[in-house]
DNA sequence: CACACGTGGCG
DNA sequence: TCGCCAAGTGT
């Protein structure tokens, strides 16, 4: 049996009895997507019963003031939503004669209508073939045909909306379209589905190669965070120490100065940072403060300061990834960019 | 097109 | 506790 087949079956033995699904009216169904836009069956089901009571037809809804609208909507969250909805139902009254669309191309004009909410409403209340593609279809499809393609990437996607068209079960879309979420919810969970009693089991790539705990993949935002690199320019009979970054960070075996990162930004007021700098160069050591500048990188966002130092004691030869340079010949030298830049701008 | 938009539940 | 997730859309 195939894949939507089985998703089908195990739908209509399973599934939840949900009021929308008692109904093809586009009105009622619109109502009850939009409520469900990231928001869980059991909380969107009483503002469904509460919507449906205060406006039992568009024309109901039209005509409210949006104030009801919102006041009723109160608690939902993304109150967009209620606005959308205000205005789509006006626009249904005026445009459409007070027939809510039911066709994709139609319904996707609408405010608060996008391609998820257009391809449910037109399959559901009219059979139109259109799959829709919701956290749930990414999870199921990604699992079960193993894509490993991030979720929310621009391929990701096109490929998963793509994969999804394929699949669609174009004799019974409506029911289909149902299936296949209903599942997502239910078996094929975020978070540790039961995948001993899983109907598709048997073909599911994730679970025969361990990845159920893994997929879909879904890229980080990576907020950037600050960092504060404090270099020190220590020179010496026309030589100025440098040295080459270590794995595990920003600039793998590109050469800097010597450096202290702390936490916050830092001034040598600062007693914390003056005594940093004087267990890492020598109570004798006079800092100076010569310049700073920011460094944006993609994920982080680099505060650095710059001080010369004098009076510093030698301790710094049993290191192995520190290195005198002669000033004069620091060109010469196998150069990494990212100390050019610093060299060039300050000697 | 990356990001803001709300609230509640879960491990 | 806290990050992730939930039937996405508009900008």
């Amino acid at each position: 049996m195939t894949f939507p087949e089985e998703l089908i079956k195990w739908y209509l033995f399973n599934k939840r009895d949900l009021p929308w699904r008692h109904t093809k009216d586009p009105y009622v169904i619109w109502l009850s997507e939009i409520i469900l836009q990231q928001t869980r069956v059991e909380q969107g089901l009483p503002y469904f019963n509460k919507f449906l009571e205060n406006f039992p037809t568009v024309k109901a809804f039209a005509e409210a003031n949006e104030a009801k609208v919102l006041k009723l909507w109160q608690g939902l969250g993304y109150y967009s939503r209620g606005r959308n909805m205000h205005a789509t139902a006006q626009v249904v009254m005026e445009k459409y004669d007070g027939k809510f669309p039911v066709l994709h191309d139609e319904l996707i004009t609408l405010k608060g209508i996008g391609e998820y909410t257009a391809a449910a409403i037109s399959s559901f209340s009219s059979g139109e073939a259109r799959a829709v593609v919701d956290g749930n279809v990414f999870r199921v499809l990604s699992r079960f045909f193993g894509i490993s393609t991030p979720i929310n990437s621009p391929q990701g996607k096109k490929a998963f909306y793509n994969l999804a068209n394929e699949m669609l079960y174009t004799n019974d879309p409506s029911t289909y379209n149902q299936a296949i979420m209903e599942f997502g919810a239910l078996q094929c969970k975020p978070k540790s589905p039961n995948c001993g009693i899983c109907p598709l089991n048997l073909g599911c790539y994730a679970l025969k190669n361990n990845l159920v705990q893994v997929l879909p993949i879904k890229l980080k935002k990576a907020p950037q965070k600050h960092r504060f690199l404090n270099y020190f320019i220590l020179i010496h009979n026309n030589n100025v120490l440098i040295r080459e970054r270590q794995v595990g960070d920003i600039w793998q075996h590109l050469f800097d100065f010597p450096s202290i990162e702390t936490s916050d930004a830092t001034s040598l007021d600062d007693n914390d940072f003056m005594l940093q700098i004087k267990s890492t160069f020598g109570n004798d050591v006079d800092a100076q403060f010569i310049t700073h500048k920011r460094h944006v990188l993609t994920h982080q966002i680099l505060h650095i300061q710059f001080f010369e130092l004098k009076n510093y004691i030698f301790n710094f030869s049993k290191q192995k990834e520190l290195y005198w340079v002669s000033l004069a010949g620091l060109n010469e030298r196998p150069q990494p960019k990212v100390i050019h830049d610093f060299v060039s701008e300050y000697f």
